[in-house]
DNA sequence: CCGAGGGTCCTTTTT
DNA sequence: GGACCCTCGG
């Protein structure tokens, strides 16, 4: 077996450990997901299990289908029967193969959390709810989070008259959905978990079917997912789970890292298994990461090493302004491109969305290509999502979310008043807008004759042909088509993401055994595609540092190491938040191979006004052997370490290098805005506004851990810094 | 039905 | 700054 050689001692005993539950601890870099596919190659060619016998879990399809790709390059023979996917994916396929025992209908549509929060906008009109006090999004959040937690409406713990509402709502919404033959997500999880939970011979069926469950980021699931994977490990099956919990990125959204401990427990996990060796970075970059992590409490405990050499030093910057900020990275970019990095070796990191604004300001200006990872996926675009919406309804006339967004698209005449009667109609008789619709007379009777006629035309229809029939006849193609003026380009873009669409169906025909209509829907909720199409062309990268978790790149800048900005300000609410945020310093650090750039700024645009920032704690907690500062070190006026440079130079004449000079008083004052000070009680922070003059001058100050005060400089004790 | 205009909000995100 | 949502007037 070739394929176990090169293997590290510890990677290869995770790889052929016996057949029993296991955690293993794999750090950033160590060669996570070659454990992954070598153990599940090793146990087939072993001859231990089958495909047949193993059910492979990951979070993302890209996760997924990297693995599936990798294992057959180490496997010869035919994995068809290897269960490998997502929770949701996984849950999904159950669902259908029981749909009666869930009590689902065979070709129950999948509601992406877009389709989610219009339905549970337009069931909270119905209810009357206000929608002031009980914003849509934060009831959706409210299902989310409680069905993750494994909780029912009626299961969830009410104190309070709001709660409680929040609850009637909850369970409407989930009548609603069962009405229409609906899932969402969370749904699909929480469904298939009663399912297992309820009907003990299915249990045990799939029990006694996968003897090996392998997991995937398990510090990224949460109680529901715990659960469940407890479902489906009986006595004589085995749990192996990979994850990281200093790579945990996502409590902000329910993953439990808990659930690592807990596996030890509930599954009598012998000895965890570490992977320390990192094969990514030089050792700088891996040092860094070190003395960032070790500030975090409640660790489970890893230090990562590498036989590579030092490396370079990390490389820091101090920009006075945003833009300037962005300009450095841009020029160092370019120069690095000049010296042979291709583009898509760098990577560009933010904490924030906002923050690539400037930064694309900047490529654009010096014509370097990039690509922004995130943002509007293939399948959630505005006319992919009408034109599947036609499919969907063809399928099941009952879905009134389907229904309501294509009633009146493109434009038939039929407006919010006739809308409303139908919606009456549907409620008074208790039947689907659908229903509603077909007694109702006028333009409504042409939409039901056409709906009808589509689903009689595209029955027989392979799937390419039936998207190209309902383009045509629903006359979405024309009323593109004729678009003019401004909105022609727009238009124009989105013909080409319908055209994208037969070809995307043609290309599913060819890659899936079951080519219907319905998994066809589920293929689009389920994998919303690639955001940006052209993967091949050199390109700078762009993105969150959550969504760099699991890539590397040659050379990676990190952006806006501020305060408030990294770690983020929202973070110092939860307790735990601060953690978090330093574990995502942690991911963004060792992203890097070679080469890597921290940069902050002294004052940034954000929410439409200049924001003075102190330098992020994150940098202070880097050993300064492992830097190298681009802009000196000592003239950072935010670096509090200085103070020999203060008190030899009053901070009156410290204004080059500042941007622009902007602010109230800032001429020849003793004090000036963005100036880093120093007070006995609230600690340190920056100037951010300056009043009065002479006897009662007053100064807005932003304190790093107690907010922002005013503060008369007649009394009180500030110390420029 | 559409677009203009005003008000509000603003962390991260996959399924 | 700007995305998004709602309202109002043509």
């Amino acid at each position: 077996m070739d394929f176990l050689s090169g293997l590290n001692p510890e990677q290869h005993a995770a790889v052929t450990l016996p057949k029993q539950s296991a955690l293993i601890l794999a750090g950033a870099g160590s060669g996570k997901t070659r454990v992954l596919t070598t153990r599940i190659a090793w146990l087939i060619s072993t001859g231990q299990v089958s495909p047949h016998g193993i059910l492979a879990v990951t979070f993302t399809n890209k996760a997924a289908k990297e693995m599936l790709l990798r294992l057959s390059t180490m496997l010869p023979i035919n994995i068809r029967g290897l269960w490998m996917g997502t929770f949701h994916g996984l849950c999904n396929r159950m669902l259908r193969a029981h749909h009666r025992e869930a009590m689902l209908p065979q070709t129950f549509q999948i509601l992406d959390s877009a389709d989610q929060l219009a339905a549970l906008k337009r069931l909270m009109k119905v209810l009357n709810v206000d929608d002031e006090k009980y914003p849509p999004r934060e009831i959706q959040n409210f299902i989310s989070n409680s069905k993750e937690q494994g909780l029912r409406a009626h299961e969830v713990e009410t104190f309070d008259p709001y709660t409680r509402r929040k609850v009637e709502i909850f369970a409407a919404y989930d009548e609603q959905c069962q009405r229409e033959g609906i899932v969402d997500f969370s749904e699909l999880l929480l469904r298939c978990y009663e399912l297992l939970a309820r009907n003990q011979l299915l249990r045990e069926h799939y029990q006694a079917r996968f003897h090996h469950i392998l997991v995937d980021e398990f510090q990224d699931t949460n109680r529901l997912q715990y659960q469940w994977l407890k479902l489906l490990t009986g006595q004589h099956n085995a749990l192996f789970a990979v994850g990281d919990d200093d790579q945990s990125i996502y409590a902000f959204r329910g993953a439990n890292v808990g659930n690592m401990q807990e596996l030890t427990r509930d599954f009598h996990v012998q000895n965890v298994i570490k992977l320390e060796q990192n094969y990514r970075s030089h050792a700088n970059i891996l040092d860094a990461a070190n003395a960032l992590i070790k500030n975090n409490r409640s660790r489970l405990g890893k230090n990562l090493w590498t036989s590579e050499n030092k490396g370079e030093p990390l490389r820091v910057y101090e920009a006075p302004t945003d833009a300037e900020e962005a300009r450095f990275i841009v020029d160092e970019v370019r120069q690095l491109n000049r010296e042979g990095i291709h583009l898509a070796e760098m990577a560009v990191l933010y904490r924030s969305n906002a923050q690539s604004r400037v930064i694309e300001h900047a490529l654009v200006s010096a014509g370097v290509a990039y690509r922004v990872y995130g943002g509007l996926r293939f399948f959630e675009r505005q006319e992919i999502k009408h034109a599947l919406a036609y499919l969907r309804l063809v399928q099941n006339f009952d879905d009134d979310n389907t229904l309501l967004r294509i009633i009146n698209f493109p434009t038939r005449g039929i407006g919010a008043r006739t809308i409303e009667q139908l919606q009456e109609t549907a409620r008074t008789q208790n039947v689907s807008l659908w229903q509603a619709a077909k007694q109702t007379g006028g333009k409504v009777t042409t939409f039901v004759t056409l709906i009808e006629m589509m689903a009689s035309a595209t029955k027989e229809l392979p799937l390419p042909e039936a998207i190209d029939h309902i383009l045509l006849h629903s006359r979405l193609l024309v009323h593109y088509q004729n678009e003019t003026g401004i909105k022609q380009r727009e238009a124009q873009e989105r013909l080409e993401n319908l055209n994208e669409l037969i070809n995307a169906a043609t290309l599913f025909v060819h890659e899936n055994e079951d080519d219907s209509l319905t998994s066809f829907l589920t293929h689009a909720a389920l994998e919303s595609g690639e955001s940006q199409a052209e993967a091949n062309v050199d390109a700078l990268h762009l993105m969150t540092v959550h969504s760099s978790k699991g890539l590397e790149f040659h050379t990676v800048f990190i952006g806006g190491l501020e305060e408030g900005l990294f770690p983020h300000h929202n973070s110092r609410m939860a307790d735990t938040g601060v953690d978090e945020e330093r574990r995502l310093m942690y991911v963004a650090i060792t992203r890097a191979r070679r080469r890597l750039y921290l940069t902050f700024a002294q004052s940034r645009m954000l929410h439409g006004q200049v924001n003075y920032n102190l330098m992020s704690n994150f940098l202070r907690e880097l050993p300064e052997e492992l830097l190298h500062w681009i802009t000196p070190r000592i003239t950072a006026r935010n670096s509090f370490s200085s103070s020999a440079y203060s008190s030899a130079h009053p901070p009156s004449i410290n204004m080059e290098g500042l941007g622009r000079g902007k602010g109230i008083g800032a001429q020849n004052a003793p004090w000036h805005i963005s100036q880093a000070v120093h007070h006995a009680k609230f600690g340190e922070g920056v100037i951010v506004n300056i009043e009065g003059g002479d006897s009662d001058l007053r100064v807005q100050v932003n304190f790093r851990t107690t907010g922002t005060k005013w503060l008369a400089l007649e009394y009180a004790k500030l110390t420029p810094l």
